[in-house]
DNA sequence: CACCAGGCAAGTA
DNA sequence: TACTTGCATGGT
């Protein structure tokens, strides 16, 4: 364990006692779960909810056999439904692609790609064109229950402001800050982004300083 | 009107 | 390897 764990703590028990629990990922299926991962990149998590609706009142999202259905489909068909989230046409074949991982190698069900194992897992998502970092450890942790801390914006813009990290930093540097200096648990990964991004949402927007900002005066 | 949102890969030098 | 550009919608 590093020497930010207080640090890392104290934040979390901060947003925590300020924001309460936010019973993350909002979904009803790891297959929706996973869907929604890859359409909320760069994008407002309202217009993913719409696209999200689309396949929903299509029957795509109904199980069983929800992936091998979506994956059936024909490419402007899905284009057409997730269009609401914006870049429908690469989402839509980065789509296809991990749905393709997931009917043919896991019998099209999200969970059975747990039994891999943390590593092997991470690779073969991130082998899936559309799937980087980010999303990987997304569907790992929320729809795998894999002990790993999701990075995204929030989060490094949220430590470069308060010069936990150099503006540099890559992802895998902060997503070590976090995984060293606190217990790799599941649970506490999966409430602590959920609380940053409800932290960025609820409170930074478009604001220079962070008055009242529960983050106000942290320190070592 | 401009700007941005829970990224990622392809293109260029 | 390092930097730039394309992708696209809907809300503020």
């Amino acid at each position: 364990m590093g020497r930010h764990q207080a640090l890392l703590q104290d934040v979390y028990d901060r947003l925590l006692t300020r924001f309460g629990p936010q019973r993350w990922w909002p979904a009803d299926t790891p297959l929706e779960m996973a869907v929604g991962a890859m359409l909320t990149q760069n994008a407002a998590w309202g217009n993913v909810a719409q696209a999200i609706g689309n396949l929903k009142a299509a029957g795509l999202l109904d199980e069983p056999g929800a992936a091998e259905r979506l994956f059936a489909q024909p490419a402007d068909y899905l284009e057409h439904l997730i269009r609401p989230s914006g870049y429908f046409r690469v989402k839509a074949r980065r789509l296809k692609g991990l749905l393709e991982l997931i009917v043919t190698r896991f019998g099209g069900e999200v969970e059975a790609m747990g039994e891999l194992g943390l590593i092997a897992a991470r690779e073969a998502l991130l082998a899936v064109k559309g799937v980087g970092p980010e999303t990987a450890d997304s569907i790992l942790l929320y729809a795998l229950d894999k002990p790993v801390f999701v990075v995204d914006a929030y989060t490094r813009r949220i430590l470069c402001r308060h010069e936990l990290v150099p503006e540099e930093a890559g992802y895998d540097e902060i997503q070590a800050l976090f995984m060293d200096n606190l217990a790799a648990d599941p649970a506490l990964f999966n409430e602590y982004h959920a609380l940053i991004v409800r932290l960025a949402k609820e409170h930074c927007r478009r604001r220079p300083a962070c008055g009242g900002c529960p983050l106000e005066n942290i320190s070592e």
